[in-house]
DNA sequence: ATGAAAGCGCTAACAG
DNA sequence: CTGTTAGCGCTTTCAT
């Protein structure tokens, strides 16, 4: 009832705002949106009655008459993952800055509702979007590449994007660890990740790795995947359980920092020498990494670095500036500490 | 040029799936939006069209011509803070699950920016809103209350919600620490936090911790205020400064976590007897605080728990169905562990 | 620099 | 259960 009136009698149009300045509609319009293109005396006018009524600009209606708007649609697998929403934090400081909206999407790792979020997304004829990923259904690739306008895919670095990429390899961000790991003299190395089907960039890293134990002849160990999510909890027992079923094993490489740290922080409680008894290494490069004891060895990548420089790349295009390349690697470093 | 022609010509709408499926748009749209409402005949046929065409609708036109879309606004001071970070995946968890999508936005923790914000969020036509805490400038607040629809402020708990409120009492959380630091023997009590103007929560916390030291009859410090952004980073060399600084202090009780997680990193490292030399106290209940040693005393806030009763308040009221309470107190748990 | 007319793609309201 | 008519609030032409 209450609102029922207020969009049907309550709202304040472009048009009463036009009334009240004695111009066209069209005039407020131009006044709000390409300031220069009226007179300093209207546009004065027309701000004192936007001011005076309380107008709101209809972004719906703006966006339909003008087959777009300028919310732009971030899709990504969890929320829960740190890395991610650093990831989104970087779009948003470029987007907030330029005038852009983000509409969040949250696929649970689960490539049927990534399509069905992107398309929903595209419903709201967004100017691009950016999505985290390089590996989609085939429909999501095929509304993605209709679509015809700019998309970044995000956090990998692959050879076919749908449009525009920027990340990392992981593949050889695994391969860096392994050799760290062979370099320092393990020879007993085990991969230990959460959900590794669902997180199948933390797959790759596994791959990687995999791949490098093999050409130096080592012994290669199925990776270890939980069924829990990732979580800094997740790690001191995880590092038990290998520790009694794998007795042999002098190294590991969790697939991130929280699962890492939590190991190093349990091995602590627990009297377990690290690196002596087993090494640690992680990946992600959070902040914590270098606080715990022993420092913990991990791949930094820079999270918040892909965002910003995906959502530019978004940007540049939408200005019609062409982005510099239209794939970024934006590769990672490997920090050696002591857990290794 | 190639997006212009998309755009013309290359679009397809409603009415090429209902021309394909031999009826009429509104019938179309109502197999789409109201499944039940159509026989099950023409909603196959309907069904086949969109497949062939690949058909995408167009939310925006829906938006317009119904005065509203389903995309729920939710605006938090930063991103680069877990705790906001956690009620959004929590508001998300039901949005999700109930069709709805999030727009995000960042006010920086600036208040001017919060109603820029608002303001374009409320041209989206949505449905309710949910923004992070209680102070707003007089035209959010106008804003809010004439838009006249659900919004839920998320984060305290407070006296004059806009309309509903999901949250905790940051001033008796601080309260709390202080009453269980009393407690325990502790006498020379020191607040520490960073950016406390803008994270005004944290600084209810500290007042909280004030009022009751002053009526305990002990020394009242001015709070330690950093200027940084709170990171795990800060917490060691704050905790040495303090150290320092004011070397009878017997206390700190950190504005959350990271910082008091940092604290005992660096404790650990240096050979800091915690809390023999100094006891240390966060705020959060992070999972991390269980896990450093000493186990960290805090205080638990349900941060996803807010979020998702806030969510259900806000989808509770758009079905009509009123919301359990208008206000709720989701309150706290201060776990003692041995970091005091 | 300003305005008039037309329509974006969809759905509310009513009719059948 | 299905269709017709009208219009959401704005911006795009194209004039002036």
């Amino acid at each position: 009832m209450r609102t029922a009136k207020l969009t049907t009698d309550g709202t304040i149009t472009l048009k009463h705002v036009a009334a009240l300045a004695g111009v066209s509609p069209i005039t407020v319009s131009r006044a709000l949106n390409k300031p220069d293109t009226v007179s300093d005396k209207l546009r004065e006018k027309i701000e004192r009655a936007v001011e005076q009524l309380g107008y709101v600009q209809n972004h719906v209606a703006g966006a339909l008459a003008s087959a777009g708007s300028n919310v732009i649609p971030v899709i990504v697998p969890s929320l829960s993952n740190t890395v991610f929403v650093e990831v989104v934090a970087g779009i948003q400081e470029i987007a907030q800055k330029t005038g852009y909206q983000l509409m969040l999407g949250n696929t649970d790792y689960d490539l049927d509702q990534e399509c069905a979020l992107v398309s929903t997304f595209l419903g709201w004829s967004p100017p691009g979007l950016i999505i985290a990923g390089m590996k989609h259904l085939e429909r999501t690739h095929t509304l993605l590449k209709r679509y015809g306008k700019p998309v970044v895919e995000v956090m990998e670095y692959g050879a076919h994007p749908i449009d525009m990429n920027v990340g990392l390899s992981h593949y050889q961000a695994g391969e860096a660890m392994a050799k760290h790991l062979i370099e320092r003299g393990y020879k007993q190395i085990v991969f230990v990740g959460c959900q590794l089907t669902a997180d199948y960039r933390a797959w790759q890293r596994y791959k990687g790795m995999d791949r490098v134990l093999a050409k130096a002849g080592l012994t290669r160990r199925p990776p270890v995947a939980l069924e829990q999510t990732s979580h800094v909890q997740v790690g001191g027992p995880a590092l038990i359980d290998v520790l009694a079923t794998q007795p042999d094993v002098d190294a590991i490489f969790f697939a991130n920092d929280d699962l890492a740290v939590g190991a190093i922080l349990r091995a602590q409680r627990d009297g377990i020498a690290i690196p002596g008894r087993v090494a640690i290494a992680g990946f992600n490069g959070l902040g914590l990494a270098e606080l715990v004891m022993p420092a913990l060895t991990t791949i930094v990548s820079p999270r918040m670095e892909i965002g910003r420089i995906a959502a530019q790349q978004l940007f540049d295009r939408l200005a019609s500036r062409s982005p510099r390349r239209r794939r970024v690697d934006v590769s990672f470093e490997l920090i050696a500490r002591q857990s290794t």
